[in-house]
DNA sequence: ACCGCTTTTTGAACGTGTTCAAAAAGACGG
DNA sequence: CCGTCTTTTTGAACACGTTCAAAAAGCGGT
């Protein structure tokens, strides 16, 4: 790692940092340049702007959440208890940044953006969010199979998409309001998978797979 | 009607056509005033800021929204047929915006704004979504009982904000695919409560009216 | 040590949204 | 018509994100 790396990390630092104490707002780019010890002009040669430094946020709280589900998430559990644990976790991480929480979310709405998780061209961050509940669903018992088990992850992503929305505009003292919700959801989904596997359920089963094949066909926008 | 008032109106049909024609970044204040034949100064004190003219253009589009739904929506109908009416018809108005969609979205999410239908204190703007749920549940036959019938538009309208989002991220000409994903919706949607209907789905009915119940009561984050 | 080339850094400049003190226009009673 | 108070309008100013030409620093070959 030569000097051009130690400047890009203490900018990141620095403008994490900022975000952290002080809000997306005011953080100003001449702040972050001051901080780090370069001139404001020059971290605009490391970064677009400053909405790439969010998106360096963004990416970083991804990989956390998915090295603390790794070590969170137990195997043989209900699907229920592993998914409450995925979406527990995800909240334990964004916790620090609750207030900028609209600016994140804004950000990854911007369809440009390489990191959005709706990018029609990157398909990369979308499926490391996925591939979260897939471990959730893979490392659950009973197993789910057919046609709905393999489309579950994407299903349930869906969920984490409504839960991270009422987190973000969760006014509540330490978002508990949220905490309480996935507490309801989380079991409530695993009774839907069971109710799933009845014989009266299946023409439904069968209709919803075949929307969530149809909408995930490639060239699709993200959302399924 | 004073001069005010004419004044203001001025500013809005400005700034209305130049979001359609120019997009948000590229409708500059000074534009609009100048289109107004105002000084950019006197912009602000009518509008708090740029965000309130998008807010003004989220009122204006949610009320033509309601106009033409209710010359549209046919009692007897069945609920399947109605949920597509509505949906549709938000399509329909919003079209003109689509490449605002974003940040109409992220003025949404913004929950101190007295027009973003997630604001805590204002019931108003979020009632208002939901009334045109309820007006297709109403107007459609079989009718639906019990709690779940009273919650349904809560819940349909959730159904409306995922459809939205798709819309605001859908890159497909015309945005077909979110038209394809409203046809296959709404017939699911309609299957999903005629399951709910069964004595199988009880249990899992009993505890998802729980849920939302919990979930509006007061003081809650907008998100049922 | 010098040259040529690329990478990095700088600081001034631009256009933006927004603020504000002051000017202008209006309203109203005498 | 004047004086006083409120409402409306102005244009300059500010801080911000961003751009850019130019300077500085690094680097390999001779």
């Amino acid at each position: 790692m030569g000097k051009t790396e130690e400047t890009r990390e203490k900018l990141v630092v620095a403008a994490l940092a900022s975000f952290r104490e002080r809000g997306y707002d005011a953080t100003t780019m001449r702040l972050i340049a001051a901080e780090a010890g370069v001139s404001q002009g020059n971290a605009y040669y490391y970064f677009e702007g400053k909405e790439a430094l969010v998106q360096e946020l963004y990416v970083r709280i991804q990989a956390e959440h998915r090295a603390a589900v790794a070590g969170r998430l137990r195997s043989g559990a209900s699907l229920a208890h592993n998914l409450a644990t995925v979406l527990h976790t995800g909240l334990d991480v964004m916790a620090p940044y609750h207030s900028f929480g609209t600016t994140l979310l804004q950000s990854a709405l911007r369809t440009t953006s390489p990191v959005s998780p709706f990018a029609p061209d990157s398909q990369a961050a979308r499926e490391a969010a996925i591939w979260l509940m897939r471990e959730a669903v893979d490392r659950s018992r009973p197993r789910i199979g057919g046609r709905l088990g393999e489309q579950l992850p994407r299903l349930l992503w869906l969920a984490y998409l409504g839960v991270t929305l009422h987190w973000v505009i969760d006014g509540s003292p330490g978002q508990q309001r949220t905490r309480e919700l996935v507490d309801r959801v989380s079991p409530l989904l695993g009774k839907a998978i069971r109710l799933a596997g009845t014989p009266v359920a299946k023409p439904f089963v069968t209709d919803l797979t075949a929307l969530v094949d149809a909408m995930t066909a490639p060239g699709r926008a993200g959302t399924p």
